[in-house]
DNA sequence: TTAATTGCAAACATTTTGCAGGTTC
DNA sequence: GAACCTGCAAAATGTTTGCAATTAA
C-alpha cells in the first residue's frame, strides 16, 4: 500500500485524524497529524528516519526531535506498536491488534502475520509476582535456504 | 601471555574451554577463554558492557573492541545466542537450544522459558521464496498488574 | 497568558572501524 | 614469517535532552 496516498490531506481527513488523536488524549498539532496520517493510511512498519523522510516528501518537514517525540507518544497511547527486531533501530507498526511478524534479515522488511490462536492460548504463564504486558513473536526469515 | 594469570580458572577448565572453542573453529586466545568461561559457567543473559565488567572483576581487563568481536564471533559460531529485546542493547544467551524468554521491563532481566513444542510446531510458515532462520518469542512482563 | 509543543544543536549510549603493535601457528 | 588477534581512539548510528522560540488552549 502507498503510504503517501491521501496526501496532501483533505480537511475532512485532517478532522478525522485530529479527533482520533484527541480521543487518545493527544493534542492534535499539524506535525502530529502529518505523522499520524502516514500510519493511518495503511498497514505500515516504519523506523523514525523513514517517517521523517516520508513527512518531508509531503512538503512540510518535521524536526527529528518531534518525530521521535510523536512516535513515542503515539505508541504510549496505543495508536502504534513498537517492534523491536533489530538491535539498531525501532520500528513502528500501525497494526495494534495482537499479531506476529516475519522479519526478513536480508532486506530488513517486516511483515505482519495474523496471530495464531492455539499459539496464543498456550503462551507461557509469567512467574509469580509478575504480569504479562505483551508478547513478541518474530520469525526471522531470509531469501536463501540455510546451507 | 599466560592464560591462567589472575583467574579462578583451573588448567583443566581452561583446556576444556579451549577445546570447545577449537571445536567451533575458533582460535582460543586468553581473552576469548575468559569471556567464554563466563557464559559456560551457567545459564546467563549478559550485555556487552556486563561482560566487560565481569571480565574486569577477574583481574584481567579486556578491551571493548575485543569483547564485541568475541561475542559476535561466539554467536556466529553457535556458542551463544543473540537476544534482541531492548532497542538499546543486545543480550547474549548461553542457552543455544530453542527456547522462549520472559523480559521484565521493570528491571531489565531476561529469563529463559522452555520452548513449548505444540507452540513450536504451529509457528507460521514463511512466505514462498523465503526460509525460516530462527524465531524469537518474548513475553514482556512487569512487576505490577496492568491498570 | 499560561501551558504545551517545536526545532535545533549538543549530548548520549552502543556498536563498529582503522590501524599499530603483539601473539599464535 | 604470515596470518591472526588485541587494544586504543575515533567514527558511526540511533535516540534523547536542554533550551529558546513558537503555537495552542
Amino acid at each position: 500500500m502507498d503510504a503517501t496516498a491521501g496526501l496532501p490531506l483533505s480537511p475532512a481527513e485532517i478532522d478525522r485524524i485530529a479527533r482520533k488523536l484527541q480521543g487518545h488524549g493527544i493534542q492534535p498539532t499539524a506535525q502530529r497529524i502529518d505523522i499520524a496520517a502516514i500510519f493511518f493510511a495503511g498497514n505500515l512498519h516504519l523506523s523514525a528516519d523513514q517517517v521523517m523522510a516520508k513527512v518531508g516528501q509531503t512538503g512540510r518537514p518535521v524536526s527529528k526531535a518531534t518525530v521521535y517525540n510523536t512516535l513515542g507518544l503515539l505508541a504510549e497511547r496505543g495508536l502504534l506498536t513498537q517492534v523491536i527486531v533489530d538491535s539498531s533501530k525501532v520500528f513502528y507498526d500501525s497494526n495494534t491488534e495482537p499479531h506476529f511478524h516475519f522479519y526478513n534479515v536480508d532486506d530488513g522488511e517486516l511483515t505482519d502475520v495474523e496471530a495464531l490462536h492455539p499459539l496464543l492460548a498456550s503462551l507461557p504463564v509469567p512467574p509469580p509476582g509478575t504480569y504479562a504486558e505483551g508478547f513478541d513473536v518474530i520469525i526471522r526469515i531470509r531469501n536463501r535456504p540455510p546451507e
